[in-house]
Order: C-alpha cells, then structure tokens, then sequence
DNA sequence: AATCCCTACAACCGCCCTTAC
DNA sequence: CGTAAGGGCGGTTGTAGGGAT
C-alpha cells in the first residue's frame, strides 16, 4: 500500500514563492513557531501551499540565520574534507558550517566545487601546457584519456568495488576502455554536464553518470587530501558511515 | 536581434526513518 | 507489534539570466 500524499497537489500552489507568501510564512512562523507539524502550518498561516513546501522555504531560505553564497576558502575545505569521509551527507555537512543549509551545500557543490576540484586535479597532475591543451572538464562529452592520467585501473576498480559504488556503469566502462587502451590508465571524466539540460542533452542513462562522477570525485579527493585515497584507507572506511541501510543488509 | 547553450539555484519528488497511536 | 502520518534527506528538475554564436 501507497503512502497518502501530504497534501492535495492539485489545489495548493507549486513554484516560486510570492514575497507575499514569504511574509506570511516568516510571520506567521515569527509568532507561532511551527507548531511541530508542518502538514498543518499552511492552513493555520492562511497559505495555499504545501507542508513540506513551507518547511523548506523556511529551512533553506527564510530563517534568520541563514547565508546565501559568498562560500569561503575555509568552507571549501570543509565541505571537501567532510565529502571526502562522508560522501554526499549533505546535511551532515551542513551542520558543520553556521548558516549553511544542506542544499546550498548540495548546489554549492554541484555547480562550483565539482569542478574546482576536477581542475585542481588537472593543473596539479598534468605535464601539458593548460594554454594550450583544455582541461579534462572541458573536453567532449564522453570519457577521455589523456597522457597526463593519474588514476590506475587497478585504484579506480578498487573504488568500483568499494561501498561507494551502487552500480556497474564504471566498471562496465572501465572495461569497455581497457578493451581499447594501449595505456592501462585512465584519467579525468567530463563534468562539465551537471546541469538537467546538459545531462539530458548527452544521453547518459539516467542516475549513472552522477555515481560515475561521485565515484571519480572521491577518488579525486583522496589524492588531494593525500591520506585517504590509499587502498589501505578504503579499506579501513567504516561502513556505518558511507554504506546505505540496504547496501549494509546485502553485505551480511 | 534572435537563438542557443550553460550556469546557478530554488523548488519539488520520492523514499526512508521516526514516532505516535 | 503493526500501521499510518509527519519529518528529514538526497536526488532531480525547472527555469531565469547571462554569455556566446
């Protein structure tokens, strides 16, 4: 049996919010607090939304203490230091930063430090003249192999089959590329697609290119934070942290 | 000027977890 | 103890805006 929805989505309004209804909201909440039950807040506060609805809108946007952008140098590291142990724990994360939510923190890292990491990877590894030779980033859609790699097959297999990984893709492309590769390394991934549009545009099977790209972006992170990307680190990861409930089951 | 493409980010979706009954 | 409902979370989508062509 299906769960009931939380609320008529055919009668409450959906998109971006009106200052109007973020006045509401913010005043309402000002007033009241939450009342711990968000399903019921928008009839008590007069507003045609959803509960869920509001609750983010006030989580992510309205509270008081929350910062917008402006991420600094410290907070990058953070952030990567924490991806790097926790993976994709937004929220986790989030609550090692003062006024950052876990979806800035996803966006933040989606847009900008996917990429600032694949460059740092790229200008600290390779021999070639950036000036004159695109970084991987910037490269054509699909999987490329440049002379500057700094992966093995063997170290990226090793991140395939470690807890991480929830599907076969890069594997699977691994071996689709060893089968043609005189070198037995394997370098940078385009990222520059993580956009809907690029995403859709590229025909990637869906959900695989973002495992594909969280897998690459952990094995990215364990050689520029140095100590985590050996073999004998991954093996020594805690599974409690990094393995999903359903992941831990079929382990046992 | 028109169109295309990319980026950034707000918002939604769907699932899992927790809790109350 | 089982079930339903709400909360929380990560993943995904929609879209505005700006730059490139």
């Amino acid at each position: 049996m299906g769960r009931a929805p939380c609320c008529d989505k055919a009668n409450v309004k959906r998109g971006p919010w009106l200052p109007e209804e973020d006045a509401v909201l913010r005043s309402y909440i000002e007033k009241h607090g939450t009342g711990g039950n968000w399903i019921a807040l928008p009839l008590k506060a007069g507003l045609n939304r959803c509960g869920k609805s509001c609750r983010l809108r006030w989580l992510n946007y309205l509270r008081p203490d929350i910062k917008h952008g402006g991420f600094t140098e410290e907070e990058d590291n953070v952030i990567f230091s924490l991806y790097s142990k926790l993976g994709s724990r937004w929220s986790i994360i989030a609550s090692h930063l003062r006024g950052r939510t876990d979806n800035d923190i996803k966006n933040y890292w989606n847009t900008k430090l996917k990429k600032k990491l694949i460059m740092s990877s790229y200008n600290t590894t390779t021999t070639m003249d950036p000036s004159k030779t695109p970084p991987p980033a910037l490269l054509p859609a699909t999987a490329v192999k440049s002379e500057s790699s700094s992966h093995t097959t063997d170290s990226i297999s090793k991140l395939c089959s470690s807890p991480f990984s929830s599907s076969n893709y890069f594997s699977s492309l691994i071996n689709d590329q060893e089968g043609s590769m005189s070198s037995s390394t394997i370098t940078a991934y385009d990222v520059s697609g993580s956009s809907s549009n690029s995403r859709r545009d590229r025909n990637w099977p869906a959900g695989d290119e973002d495992t594909l790209l969280s897998e690459f972006d952990l094995g990215l992170l364990s050689e520029m934070l140095g100590d985590y990307g050996s073999e004998e680190m991954l093996g020594e990861v805690p599974p409690p942290l990094l393995w999903t409930a359903s992941e831990l089951m079929y382990s046992q």
